[in-house]
DNA sequence: AATGAATGAGGCTTCATTCAT
DNA sequence: GATGAATGAAGCCTCATTCAT
């Protein structure tokens, strides 16, 4: 009763999402992957090179999503605010697509060539918020830094909870409002 | 000769908390720990039963002063606002007494019997601020544990980047205030 | 159908046979076996028992071939000069009638029951040598069977450059007498 | 009883230069070396970094050797005949410091740095041949490069069965004159 | 007859831990 | 105390071979 390869292919897929998104690449073993899978070890490699690209198998379409996705905002949004609705919107979008990949390559992505991104993430943030902020206030930059970490930890963080769209919708603008609310008295 | 015994001991710690601060417990190896040490690595378990030893020889301490820290402001806190001056200040003294040891257990423990750490804490900090909270406004209290997240990393982030103890206190203040400005309209 | 199966067989064979010559018993793989005939690698062990039988399938014919033309040299050569214009017959009908079987055989199976099948040819080479030179002028039989050795490699050497029967012909014509012009102060 | 570390280091090269020696590097298993030395596999690695390393250990000081042995040949010997009583001298010298490590280098060296070695020495002695030769006699250079190799064989078979220092240089004188001899008519 | 799927054995390497001196 | 030496378990990966359809 052999189990057709999609199945297999598509199975491996998510168990490898689930366990890297507990433990990260590099913790996660190819020997968890084919148990869980409940297959052996040297069958995994029928369908995946290696691990790694178990990892992209995993991110890769949901990465370009990502990035174009980031793009409109970082292009439409010079003018404006730093941190207006439309990162919501585009922090949004991407978690509906997939909250777990988008959580596994800004979070669990040490050992691929995925690991550094969150950090380009939060440096664009980071000058975006720079721009918008009173220098007066603000005597170390470090401080804006950290606070870009903080509401891309926030957005990690409710993605890690997404469960429907209105919820996702209310909770990142609760971020959002929340964190405009906090840089006001910096501007 | 027991001075000299101490000496390494203590020597052990100090190598081990930084390679656990930079790597975490799980990529932190006897070797390098040895090496750095500039003992052998059986000459280790002379001192310390094995690796989590060390970790908790690093950490044992400093995690009952977190404790006793973080118990007084919850025990004090409680007809006060959530998050107010107070906790800026258990954070600073947490961070003042020792910056990488807080870092080590809230965030480079997976491995050990800390990993669930940071969570507990969050958890508390969430239950404060949710005590503070127009329940109007806030239907889901997944969004408070968000933030009290949210938070935390930002204390975990200053620590991080702490130098002296001016600028930790600004970045704090900082922060806190950022924070309890952002809560203010859920309020 | 029949047919079909035999061209499949052959195919193998043909396939096998280059990548026995390119890599040697050993270093081929079943599936690259599998992959230049176009066919699945299951799909070889209908066919064939096992890699050593695909080798036994390319090689054994051209074995009993190699023998006997070898066994008439043997044979007719023992009242006259060791390495005469005959020997230089023999090689080259075994080069032509099929260079990469002989290479494989002598060359490239490490593995397999033919491995110590050019140490045979050499010995008897060797033997024939011996009996031809002057026993005050070799004081060790060594350095007959290094020479044998030594001729045994230039004509394989030549098998793997063979191109056209002329060349094949001044070439073992030309490493024939080299060698016996060699020889001929020995005797 | 535990054995003493040089004891051990020295009889890993000795164990794996005499595997490299039969079944080459790629086929020469760190199981077998640890196995013929008596000790894990993972006992190894307290000795040497990796497998090519143990290669190296067994290899490196003579590779120094052979190659400013063949140095002085090259340079010295433009002037005069192709494949004189020089090149006599430089291979005995050579194999006398250590015929194993020679045939190692210049005919097991597949995977390492040193693959291709055997190569270029060839070619050396080839072109060397070329210059010394008619070429109206001549009209493929192949035949010579082929006679080329064929010497280095015999060179490498020699060291194969090398015993005695009195036997090297007759058998080396041998082969030498032998194809000396046998190049007289291309001459 | 054909093949996609599966696997155990083995290959190289690292690591935490133990042992003998 | 101290340490060089040793090792089993585990990690990633490949290969020849077998099985179910």
């Amino acid at each position: 009763m052999q189990i057709l390869k999609d199945e297999i292919r598509n199975k491996i897929l998510d168990v490898a999402e689930n366990l890297f998104y507990q433990n990260g690449f590099r913790d996660t073993t190819t020997r968890s992957i084919a148990k869980a899978v409940g297959i052996s070890v040297s069958n995994l490699y029928l369908y995946y090179e290696n691990k790694e690209a178990i990892f992209y198998g995993v991110t890769d379409g949901f990465f370009e999503y990502f990035i174009n996705g980031f793009k409109t905002f970082v292009n439409h949004d010079d003018k404006s605010n730093g941190m207006n609705i439309d990162i919501s919107h585009v922090f949004q979008r991407i978690i509906k697509v997939d909250q777990k990949k988008f959580i596994i390559i800004a979070d669990k992505s040490q050992g691929t060539k995925y690991e550094g991104f969150k950090e380009q993430i939060i440096n664009i943030l980071s000058n975006h918020m720079l721009s918008q902020v009173n220098k007066e206030f603000v005597e170390d930059e470090l401080i804006i830094y950290i606070l870009a970490k903080n509401f891309m930890e926030g957005i990690i963080e409710i993605a890690k909870n997404y469960k429907d769209d209105r919820w996702l919708e209310k909770s990142i603008g609760t971020l959002v409002s929340y964190h405009i609310n906090g840089m006001k008295h910096l501007m």
